[in-house]
This record gives C-alpha cells, structure tokens and sequence, in this order.
DNA sequence: ATGTCGGAATTATTCCGA
C-alpha cells in the first residue's frame, strides 16, 4: 500500500497537476490539504475516474482537508474536536485496518501574532484527541502540513530562523507531545542525518537556492511504522510539470507491506 | 523588489494568507 501526504495549495488551481502525480505514482491512499474549497465544489468526479474515492472536510477560499483512497475507506472524523473555528484542518478515515488522519495544522503567521497561542492551543488538541479516541498500540497514520520544523536539520538555516515561527521551543514541544504518546516521524526514521525539505517559499528563488522547510510528514506508530519498507520526499513534483505551475509543498510518500 | 502564488471582493485592482 502506498500512501502520501500532500499540500496542494488550492485543488482548483492544481487539480491537473495532482491528476499528473496521481498517475506517475499511483499511490493508494492520499492525505490532501489546503484545498481551499467547499465540499460541494470538490471535483469528486474528476477522482472517481480515476479510481479515487474522496471523503473532504472543506470550506470556502481556507484550509479544507480530503482523503482519496483506492481502497474503502469509512470516515471517522471530520473536525478537530473544539477547534472547528479555526478552520476545516482535519479528515480521518478507516482503510484497510489501517486508522489515516491528514491534518493541514495553522500556520502561526509570527510569534508574536495572535495566531501563535492559538496555534499551539490547536496542537495540544490534536494531541488530546489521539490520547482520548486512539490507541498507539494499532496501526495509525498521521499525516499533513504541520508547520513546524522538527529539528535544527530539518531548516536550510536553523540559526537564522531559532526561536521564530515554525522554529520554536513551544511548537516543538507540541510535536514532542504526539511523538510522546506514540507516533515516529517515517522519514527521520529512515534517515536520521539527511536534510531534505518538503516547502520551499514561493518567492526569491527559494526552490532553486535549497531554501526550504521540512514540515511535512507521516507520522505512523510502530505497528505501521514496521510495514515502511521506503519513504521519500516527491521532490520533482515542486516543479513545474507540462508548464503547470506546482504547490509550494512537495508530496512525502510511504510504501508499506 | 517584502521578489510568488491562490482566492475573495469587486469588476482590473487591491487585499489577505501563506
């Protein structure tokens, strides 16, 4: 089973670029964000031909999550519990045995906004949520935009960024709680000493200058985590395709038995 | 160039968010 994690960064601008990647890499199940729509203008048909179901928790112009899914897939949650207001930002699904949530989690804008505590509040209740209604001990997937640098490695410049958004104690001390009550990064797993990124900015010549981020992941508890058997970070797919522009984010991608 | 995108509000330009 392939799965993957992908912020699309608006699904009706990208929706041929996603049907491009789909077929190249033909994964099974796909964690999708920022769509940027409502349920009812998600192009349902548009996946369905090509052999995609698709759950979506959307809203108009922000945010918006879906699951595609070869496979069938039941939905177990639409919403973070008690945190609605701040946006359509979670879709979790039953496929196979396997429990797969993708999250688009806030962005913070700056330390100093009032997004930031808000943020951190957010991540605290997606911890909470997987404390209260999971259990570690089965197979489950995480995944999504989470908007935070896990590490000094993960940043093209750690000592620049210390201590601002997406590089703070507070923000990853919030990962630090989902890692606690279970989940394994899939990729630094794998490869505890690579630098590779999942966003580069749009702007400067971010891409071509090794400008990025990685704050992009699957996360997988270890009864899934034994099924990996490779994990990548879909790196062309920043790139223009057919003269199709791509999302700021790459697409990270899992095989698993 | 605080440099690019996507989308909304409003109707070709400006704003907001990322």
């Amino acid at each position: 089973m392939r799965i993957a994690t992908w912020n699309v960064n608006g699904l009706r601008a990208r929706q041929d670029f996603v049907l491009h990647w789909l077929r190249e890499r033909q994964p099974d199940v796909v964690g999708l964000q920022e769509l940027k729509l409502t349920d009812e203008q998600f192009p349902v048909d548009v996946f369905e031909a090509e052999g995609y179901s698709a759950l979506t928790h959307g809203q108009k112009a922000w945010n918006g999550v879906a699951i595609l899914s070869r496979k069938p897939a039941e939905v177990l949650q639409r919403g973070l519990p008690g945190q609605e207001d701040f946006g359509a930002r979670l879709v979790s699904a039953r496929i196979e045995g396997l429990s797969f949530t993708t999250v688009y989690c806030p962005n913070g804008k700056s330390v100093e906004h009032e997004d930031f505590p808000k943020k951190l509040a957010w991540f605290a209740a997606l911890a909470e949520h997987f404390e209260q209604v999971a259990d570690a001990a089965e197979p489950t997937v995480l995944c999504g935009d989470f908007n935070i640098c896990p590490g000094a490695l993960d940043s093209w410049d750690e000592a620049r960024h210390a201590g601002h958004i997406f590089h703070t104690d507070e923000e990853r001390a919030r990962l630090a709680r989902l890692f606690d009550w279970g989940f394994v990064d899939v990729f630094r797993d794998r490869y505890p000493d690579t630098q590779e990124f999942s966003w580069w900015d749009y702007r400067g010549g971010a891409f071509h200058r090794g400008h990025g981020l990685r704050i992009d992941f699957l996360l997988a508890t270890p009864s899934a985590l034994g099924r990996v058997h490779e994990v990548f970070i879909d790196r062309d797919y920043r790139k223009k395709k057919d003269g199709l522009t791509a999302s700021d984010h790459a697409p990270v991608v899992a095989d698993l038995d």
